[in-house]
RNA sequence: GGGCGGAUAGCUCAGCCUGGUGAGAGCGCCUGCCUUACAAGCAGGAGGUCGGAGGUUCGAAUCCUCCUUCGCCCA
C-alpha cells in the first residue's frame, strides 16, 4: 500500500462532496416526518445575496451549520437544510445600474420593464455563484430545494403577506420623516442606516426679531436647511427666552416665497417670517437653547411640527439638491450649498460664531452616503402588535437564543421599535400590491392585478410604482420556504425548524422581524435555538474589507489549507458570541491537525496491511483501557459541548484527545507491540476500533478526510460515514485503569526531564531505582518495564533498597523514584534543582499551614475542605521531606 | 443620552453563574532532536501579585460597590 507522508486535500474533496450528493445524502423529505418514522431537524441557510461572493462571514456561518447538520443527520433526525438566495434589492440594483453606467445609460434609459429584464439577465449569469462556492467548503445543504426570493411561489407568499397584514391593518400609507439616501434614490428603514461620528460644525445664525429688538440666536448642524425653517423652538422652562416665545423672527437673506409640502398636491405659501414658539423637546443645553425648526429636513423637527401645526418646506429634490424653495441656491447639491449659504451669512452679518463640533451622521448601509431625513410618502407596517408576539416568544423560552446576553438587546430594540417603512423607489424587487383606479381613486390591494376597480368598474388600474424592502421577503424565509400560504406536506413535517444560526448583526434586520412573521402567520416561532456567532475581524480587530486588504479569500484559503483544514481552523478560534479573530497561522494549525490524522491513520494502516478484520479484543492491556475510557470520555464530552453549541470547545476536545491522547501516548505506548507480532493484532484491533469511532465523532467537523480515511479502515460498517451513526459513549469502567496509566505517563515525562537537564545521550539507557519493594505502584512499573524501556530509555527497574550515591531524585504522588547518574550527574546542577523545587514547596507549606491554624477557618470551614487542606499539608510536607533527605545525600 | 460586552501569561482566550484544585489551554518564546506515521513533526522547559480601590467571607480571579479603561449597539 503506498500512502503519501502528507496529506492533500485537493485530491480527496472534489471526489467525496461528488458521491456524496451524488447518492443524495443531502436531501430531506417530509414523509419519514409526517409517517412518525423519524424525528426531524431543521436549519434555515440565511440567503446570501445574490450579488455575493464568499467571505469569511459566510465560512464562519455555514460550518456552524454544517457541523449541526451533519450531527443531526448522524444521529438519525431527517434533516432538512434549506439552501437559497437573495434578491437584495438595493445592492443588485446598484451592480445592474453600475454596469448599465459603463454604457453610458440610466435605468430609466431603458424602462422599468427592459431593465429588470437585464437584472434578470444578470442574475442568471452571476447569481448562483455563491452557492457553487458554498459547496467547496463541504456544505451539505438539500440544494435541491434552493430557493431564490423572487422565485414565482416566494413572490406569492409575500403578496400574500402585505394583502393580509393591510386587511388586519398593520400595514398603511403615510407622510413622514424617513431615511433617504440621495444616491440609491429610495426610502430606507431605520436599522438600514449606520451612524458614524464625524468631525462637523455648530453655526451659531442670528434670526432678527419682527419687531426689531434683537434677535435670537440659534445653534445649527446643517445649516443649509435653514432655508425650510418654519419656525424657531426654545424650551417654555428656558428664563432666556420667555419673553420672546409668540414673537416673530424674519429668516435671513430670505426674500422669495417658499411652497409647502402637500403630497399629491399643490403645497401652499411659506413666507421668511417665523413663529417663535415653545417645546419641551428643546434641549436648553444645546446651543444657545434656541433651536430652528426644519420639519421638511429632521425628525425631531418633524414632530415639532405636526405637534404645532407648522408647515414643512422642503428645500431639497431627491437628489439631494436645493430645490426651487432654496432661491437662488436652487441646482446646488447640499454640501456646495452648505459652504455658499455660511459664505452669504457671514457676509451680511448673521453668522455669530463657528465651533469645532462632532455628532453622528447617518450613512446608507449600502453605499454610505450621507442619509437625508426627508418628508415623503411611505408604506409602513405597524411594529408594535408584532414586536409584542416576537417578544413573547423568547420570553416564554419558545426561542432561545445563545449566547443569553443578546436577548437583553433583542428585548431593548423590540420596546423601542418604530413602525417598519418598507417601500423603496427602485425597480428590483417586489412590486407593492396596492392598485389605484385611474378614474376614482379607489385603492385595491390584492395578490393578483384587479380587472377592474371595484367600486367604479373602470379597468384603468394603475400598480404601486415601489418595491418592498428586501427584508419584506426575508422575513418570510422560513415559512415561504416551505410552501406558505399553502399548506404543504413540507411546512407540516418541517414547520417550526430548529436551530438559526447567523451573525449578530441582522439580528434585528432578519432574526427579530422572522419571529414576528412565524408568529403572526404560523401562530408559532419559526425555530427553538437562535446561534449568534460574531464577526470575523483581523488580529487588530479591525472589519474585514477589500478596501483595507485584510479580507481573506475563502477559496484561496481552501485551496491552501483544505477545507477541512479552514474548518476546523475557523472552530478552534471561535469563541461563542464574541468577534473571531482571523489569523492566518490559526488556518494552519487545522491543516496541520488534517495531516497528524492522516499520518495516524496512515502509520496504523501501514501496518495493519495483509491483517484480516477484527473485533475489539477481551483481554486488553493498561493502555488499551486507558485510551477506551478516554474516547468515551471525550464523546461525553463532545456531546455534551455540542448540545450546549460550544463548538468550539468540541472543537478543541476533540483536537487535543487525538493528538495528545491518542497518538503522543497510546500510538506511542504500542509501537513496542506492533513490532511483536504476537501482541501486534490485538494492539491495531484496538487502535482501529478507537480510530473509527473517533472519526465518526469528528465527522462533522472535518467531513472530507474523515470519510476518506474512514472509507480505507478495515473495520468500517456502512456505505459512508456521513450517515454513519453518531457516537455514544460505550460505558467503560476503566477510570482505575486510566489513573495508573496517567501516573506512568507522569514517570515517563519526569525521567524525560531528567535526562534533558542531565544531557543524557540519545541512546544511553538508564536505570529507573524505587524505593518502596512492594505495593501497587512497585507492581506497575514491574510490569511495564518494556514500555518504560521504550517511552523513556530505561534499561533496568530495580525496586526497594537504597538507590547508589549520585542520583536524581524523581517525586510522583509521593512515591520516591531515583535515576543514578554515577559520572553524569553535575551535583551542583541537581542541588539547585532541588533547591528550587524546595522553595515553591515551602511557600505552598507556609500558605496552606497559616489557613489550618487559623481559628476561624477551622471553626466555619466545612469538613471535607479542612481535610483536603490537611491532606494537602502532608503531601508537601512529605515531598520536601524527601528532597531534603536526597539533597543531605548528594552533599555529603 | 440609553444599553450591552470585555480587561486573567508576550498574543488570543478558558475558568467566574454555583467562592475552597498548587490559576489552565493554544499560539509565540527558549533548549535538544531529521527516533522508520507525521519537521505541517518529536521531547523537555520558562513565563501570571487574575485592570485599580474598597467591601462581604474562615477563605475572593470567582460575590457586592465604586473607579479606570477598551469595544460595540441604539437614539
Amino acid at each position: 500500500m503506498d500512502i503519501p507522508k502528507i496529506y492533500d486535500p485537493k485530491k480527496v474533496e472534489e471526489k467525496w462532496y461528488r458521491f456524496w450528493e451524488e447518492k443524495g445524502y443531502f436531501s430531506a423529505s417530509p414523509d419519514p416526518v409526517l409517517k412518525g418514522q423519524k424525528k426531524k431537524f431543521v436549519v434555515m441557510m440565511p440567503p446570501p445575496n445574490v450579488t455575493g461572493i464568499i467571505h469569511m462571514g459566510h465560512v464562519i456561518d455555514n460550518t456552524l451549520q454544517d457541523i449541526l447538520v451533519r450531527w443531526r443527520r448522524m444521529q438519525g433526525y431527517e434533516t432538512l437544510w434549506q439552501p437559497g438566495i437573495d434578491h437584495a434589492g438595493i445592492a443588485t440594483q446598484n451592480v445592474v445600474e453600475k454596469e448599465l453606467a459603463r454604457e453610458g445609460k440610466t435605468r430609466f434609459d431603458l424602462g422599468r420593464e427592459e431593465f429588470i429584464r437585464r437584472v434578470w439577465e444578470w442574475k442568471e449569469k452571476y447569481g448562483n455563484t455563491i452557492l457553487q462556492q458554498l459547496r467547496k467548503l463541504g456544505v451539505s445543504a438539500h440544494w435541491g430545494r434552493t430557493k431564490f426570493t423572487l422565485d414565482p411561489d416566494m413572490y406569492r407568499a409575500v403578496m400574500e403577506a402585505f394583502v393580509r397584514l393591510y386587511s388586519e391593518g398593520l400595514i398603511y400609507k403615510g407622510t413622514r420623516i424617513i431615511n433617504w439616501c440621495p444616491r440609491c434614490g429610495t426610502a430606507l428603514a431605520d436599522d438600514e442606516v449606520e451612524h458614524e461620528p464625524e468631525k462637523g460644525h455648530l453655526w451659531y445664525i442670528k434670526y432678527p426679531l419682527e419687531d426689531g429688538s434683537g434677535y435670537i440666536t440659534v445653534a445649527t448642524t446643517r445649516p443649509e436647511t435653514y432655508l425650510g425653517d418654519t419656525a424657531v423652538a426654545v424650551n417654555p422652562d428656558d428664563e432666556r427666552y420667555r419673553d420672546l416665545i409668540g414673537k416673530r423672527v424674519r429668516l435671513p437673506l430670505v426674500d422669495w416665497t417658499r411652497k409647502s409640502f402637500a403630497p399629491g398636491g399643490e403645497g401652499s405659501d411659506v413666507g421668511p417670517s417665523i413663529p417663535v414658539i415653545a417645546d419641551p423637546l428643546v434641549d436648553l443645553e444645546f446651543g444657545t437653547g434656541a433651536v430652528k425648526v426644519t420639519p421638511a429636513h429632521d425628525p425631531a423637527d418633524y414632530e415639532i411640527g405636526v405637534k404645532h401645526g407648522l408647515p414643512a418646506v422642503v428645500v431639497m429634490d431627491p437628489k439631494a439638491v436645493m430645490n426651487e424653495n432654496a432661491g437662488p441656491y436652487k441646482g446646488l447639491d447640499r454640501f456646495e450649498a452648505r459652504k455658499k449659504i455660511v459664505e452669504d451669512l457671514e457676509k451680511a452679518g448673521f453668522i455669530e460664531k463657528i465651533e469645532d463640533h462632532e455628532h453622528n451622521v447617518g450613512h446608507c448601509y449600502r453605499c454610505h452616503t450621507v442619509i437625508e431625513p426627508y418628508i415623503s410618502e411611505q408604506w409602513f407596517v405597524r411594529m408594535r402588535p408584532l414586536a409584542d408576539k416576537a417578544m413573547d416568544a423568547v420570553k416564554s423560552g419558545e426561542v432561545s437564543i445563545i449566547p443569553d446576553f443578546w436577548k437583553k438587546v433583542y428585548f431593548h430594540w423590540l420596546e423601542n421599535v418604530r413602525d417598519w417603512c418598507i417601500s423603496r423607489q427602485i425597480w428590483w424587487g417586489h412590486r407593492i400590491p396596492v392598485y389605484y383606479c385611474e378614474d376614482c381613486g379607489e385603492i385595491t390591494v390584492s395578490v393578483e392585478k384587479p380587472e377592474k376597480c371595484p367600486r367604479c368598474g373602470s379597468s384603468r388600474m394603475r400598480q404601486d410604482e415601489d418595491v418592498l424592502d428586501t427584508w419584506f421577503s426575508s422575513w418570510l424565509w422560513p415559512i415561504s420556504t416551505l410552501g406558505w400560504p399553502e399548506d404543504t406536506d413540507w411546512l407540516r413535517a418541517f414547520y417550526p425548524g430548529d436551530v438559526l444560526v447567523t451573525g449578530w448583526d441582522i439580528l434585528f434586520f432578519w432574526v427579530a422581524r422572522m419571529i414576528m412573521s412565524g408568529t403572526h402567520f404560523m401562530g408559532k416561532a419559526p425555530f427553538k435555538y437562535v446561534y449568534l456567532h460574531g464577526l470575523v475581524r483581523d488580529e487588530k480587530r479591525r472589519k474585514l474589507s477589500k478596501s483595507l486588504g485584510n479580507s481573506p479569500d475563502p477559496l484561496d484559503l481552501i485551496e491552501r489549507y483544505g477545507a477541512d483544514g479552514v474548518r476546523m481552523g475557523m472552530m478552534l478560534i471561535t469563541p461563542e458570541g464574541r468577534d473571531i479573530l482571523f489569523s492566518e497561522k490559526k488556518m494552519e494549525l487545522g491543516r496541520n491537525f488534517a495531516n497528524k490524522i492522516w499520518n495516524a491513520s496512515r502509520f496504523l494502516l501501514l501496518n495493519a496491511e495483509g491483517m484480516e478484520k477484527g473485533e475489539l479484543p477481551d483481554d486488553l492491556e493498561l493502555e488499551d483501557r486507558w485510551i477506551l475510557q478516554g474516547l468515551d470520555n471525550t464523546i461525553s464530552d463532545v456531546l455534551r459541548y455540542m448540545e450546549s453549541f460550544d463548538f468550539n470547545s468540541a472543537a478543541w476536545e476533540l483536537y487535543d484527545f487525538f493528538w495528545h491522547e491518542f497518538c503522543d501516548w497510546y500510538l506511542e505506548s504500542i509501537k513496542p507491540r506492533i513490532k511483536e507480532l504476537s501482541d501486534k493484532k490485538k494492539a491495531l484491533n484496538v487502535a482501529f476500533y478507537v480510530l473509527e469511532k473517533y472519526l465518526r465523532l469528528l465527522h462533522p467537523f472535518m467531513p472530507f478526510i474523515t470519510e476518506e480515511i474512514w472509507q480505507n479502515l478495515p473495520n468500517k460498517k456502512g456505505d459512508a460515514l456521513i450517515i454513519a451513526d453518531y457516537p455514544e459513549p460505550q460505558g467503560f469502567s476503566y477510570s482505575e485503569d486510566r489513573r495508573r496509566f496517567d501516573l506512568l505517563r507522569e514517570l515517563i515525562t519526569e525521567l524525560r526531564d531528567v535526562r534533558a537537564s542531565f544531557n543524557v545521550p540519545k541512546g544511553e539507557k538508564i536505570s529507573l531505582y524505587m524505593k518502596d519493594e512492594s505495593g501497587e505502584v512497585a507492581d506497575l512499573i514491574l510490569s511495564k518495564r518494556q514500555l518504560l524501556a521504550f517511552l523513556a530509555g530505561v534499561e533496568e527497574v530495580r525496586v526497594g533498597g537504597d538507590p547508589p550515591g549520585e542520583s536524581a531524585a524523581i517525586i510522583v504522588e509521593n512515591h520516591e523514584f531515583y535515576v543514578p547518574l554515577g559520572g553524569l550527574i553535575d551535583v551542583r546542577k541537581e542541588l539547585d534543582r532541588i533547591q528550587r523545587e524546595l522553595a515553591e514547596l515551602k511557600s505552598l507549606i507556609d500558605k496552606t499551614r497559616r489557613k489550618l491554624e487559623n481559628p476561624a477557618f477551622l471553626e466555619k470551614a466545612p469538613k471535607e475542605v479542612i481535610q483536603k487542606e490537611k491532606e494537602k499539608l502532608e503531601k508537601f510536607r512529605e515531598k520536601a521531606r524527601k528532597l531534603e533527605l536526597n539533597a543531605s545525600r548528594l552533599s555529603t
